[in-house]
RNA sequence: GGCGCCUUCGUCAAGCGGUUAAGACACCGCCCUCUCACGGCGGGUUCAAGGGUUCGAAUCCCUUAGGCGUCACCA
């Protein structure tokens, strides 16, 4: 709890720190919600700071890709590569300089030591039996005069963090209370690479430091490197920032077997999440209830502002959250039915596709009939496909037990119902319904009796998104009968 | 394997020593209804296991099991 309170800054500064891969992992938009909504929760900060400093892992534009799929997630950045701040640069390949001077500073103090081992073929004693990591210190003790003939030389070096031989390290996570490591579990890690970039665990603390960040939110993979950080600050006498490591966001597969959400588990980026017709606004309130949970309420459809006014660290759940699409279904419908018709048709409309005259004329009271059907948006094109052309179907679906329709009624029916059709005047919902339900009355059948074919004669299918009334306002006259009388045809 | 973290319905979860163990999604049933949805009502299913501590344990302690993570010149 010592960390929690003796935080020296008042202000409340959190970060994301991605790395440019071009992809926005569904876990990671989460880490970055929930550091943006603590900020955001006491007046604080959110600083978006690019990682990039494994120059393999590059991807043109990624910078730009992140900035953007954050501003569609509503997540805004106070300081970053855009929009500048105090601490610029935010892109860490742009602040090697930095880096060099303090892991400098730690060989000066002893805390680090330039390492010439070859990266390949790192010098072992074969019969040695490792006791930490991957790298056997061989560089770790090497006397002034071999450094400096090494140096010479012109011998590429890496600088690595001299790790205490005993002890151990203890931090306060908030989630997870004090976590102890054995200093004996930590290699001496790499801090600056060859090629003069930093690492992650080194830069990381460096930058962390320098920005003022209060708040350490991420994944609890980086649980194990902690203490590796904290010897960094300590070794540097820098006051530690509170850390909180976040729970994995899990998958659940066809067997049924959970692991990290990833690929296998279907969509799992932001974007192609998007894509499919998710609002960005669901998918940031679902995923802020996936592993978080305000304590005070049972409300689950949340807007940003909402968000940022409830959120608090101690609705963090510590073990890992399993991503349901079923649920995330459910949110997006719950915002499509809390839309006007006209938002939803302008949300909807790249997903109407190229609509005809006539349609496109009606999209608004279309949008009216999916938006309670659907639950994301790639589904409306199957559903509104039958509208524009004419499925082919099996007679054999005037078939219904229930209303004990056969194809020969059927034929009856809708011969009957073409005639009234033709005289109609106005062709609207009002008076359709009107002259459907005159006809249904003189025939002294039942109003599902008379539907059952009337739908599968305009639609050729018994499900469709709203009723006979809504297909005929739809279709249009025009089209409405010359469908009844195509299959009459085939009725006869 | 070492080390670390995690464990309440199928899923998200509330719970903080005394509750009929909330709520939501999903599922099932009923109602509404021209189909499908929407909406309304109702239902089943949960404390990983075993030991303690206690008058009393989902809640505290220990052990076991399972899951996850980590052991890079990736982040």
């Amino acid at each position: 709890m010592k960390y929690l309170e003796g935080n020296f800054l008042n202000r409340i500064r959190t970060r994301f720190a991605p790395s440019p891969t071009g992809y926005m992992h569904i876990g990671n938009l989460r880490t970055a919600l929930y550091a943006y909504l603590f900020a955001k929760s006491s007046g604080g900060d959110f600083i978006l700071r690019i990682e990039d400093t494994d120059r393999a892992r590059y991807v043109a534009d990624a910078v730009d890709f992140i900035e953007r799929t954050l501003a569609a997630a509503k997540i805004i950045p106070d300081e970053g590569p855009h929009q500048g701040g105090n601490f610029a640069p935010y892109v860490q390949s742009e602040r090697m300089e930095i880096y060099k001077k303090y892991a400098e500073k730690l060989i000066e103090t002893g805390h680090a030591y330039r390492c010439f081992c070859d990266n390949e073929e790192p010098e072992e004693n074969p019969g040695e039996e490792k006791k930490f990591g991957g790298y056997n210190r061989h560089c770790r003790d090497l006397s002034p005069e071999e450094i400096e003939k090494n140096l010479a030389e012109g011998k590429p070096y890496v600088i690595r963090q001299k790790m205490p031989l005993a002890g151990e390290t203890t931090f306060f996570d908030v989630l997870h209370g004090n976590i102890t490591i054995s200093n004996t579990e930590l290699e001496d890690q790499v801090l600056l690479k060859r090629d003069g970039m930093p690492t992650y665990n080194f830069a990381n603390v460096i930058d962390d430091h320098l920005m003022e960040i209060s708040h350490i939110i991420r994944g609890t993979e980086f649980i194990t490197s902690t203490p590796k950080h904290v010897l960094l600050y300590e070794f540097f006498g820098w006051e530690l920032p509170t850390f909180i490591h976040l729970a994995p966001v899990m998958g659940k597969a066809a067997d049924g077997t959970v692991s990290k959400l990833s690929k296998r588990h279907g969509a799992t980026g932001f974007n192609d999440l998007i894509e499919m017709g998710y609002l960005p606004e669901a998918i940031t309130n679902y995923v802020a209830l996936l592993g978080w949970n305000p304590k005070t309420t049972n409300q689950e459809i949340f807007n940003m502002e909402e968000l940022m006014k409830i959120f608090s660290l101690d609705g963090l759940s510590k073990s890992p959250a399993v991503f349901d699409y079923n649920k995330l279904d459910w949110m997006n419908g719950e915002y499509f039915k809390n839309m006007t018709d006209e938002e939803f048709a302008e949300r909807a409309d790249k997903f109407f596709g190229e609509l005809d005259e006539n349609l496109t004329s009606k999209k608004i009271y279309l949008a009216g009939l999916l938006k309670t059907r659907v639950a994301k948006l790639n589904e409306i094109p199957d559903m509104i496909k039958f509208l524009q052309v004419m499925p082919a179907f099996d007679i054999e679906l005037y078939t219904n037990k229930r209303n004990k329709i056969t194809p020969e009624k059927s034929a009856e029916i809708i011969s009957g119902a073409i005639p009234i059709l033709e005289k109609a005047e106005n062709w609207n919902v009002d008076e359709l319904t009107k002259v459907i339900s005159d006809f249904t009355e003189k025939s002294g059948l039942k109003v599902g009796t008379i539907m059952w074919p009337l739908r599968i004669g305009l639609s050729g299918q018994k499900v469709t998104p709203g009723g006979v009334i809504e297909i005929l306002y739809l279709l249009g006259k025009e089209t409405s009968l010359q469908r009844l009388n195509d299959t009459l045809k085939n009725l006869q």
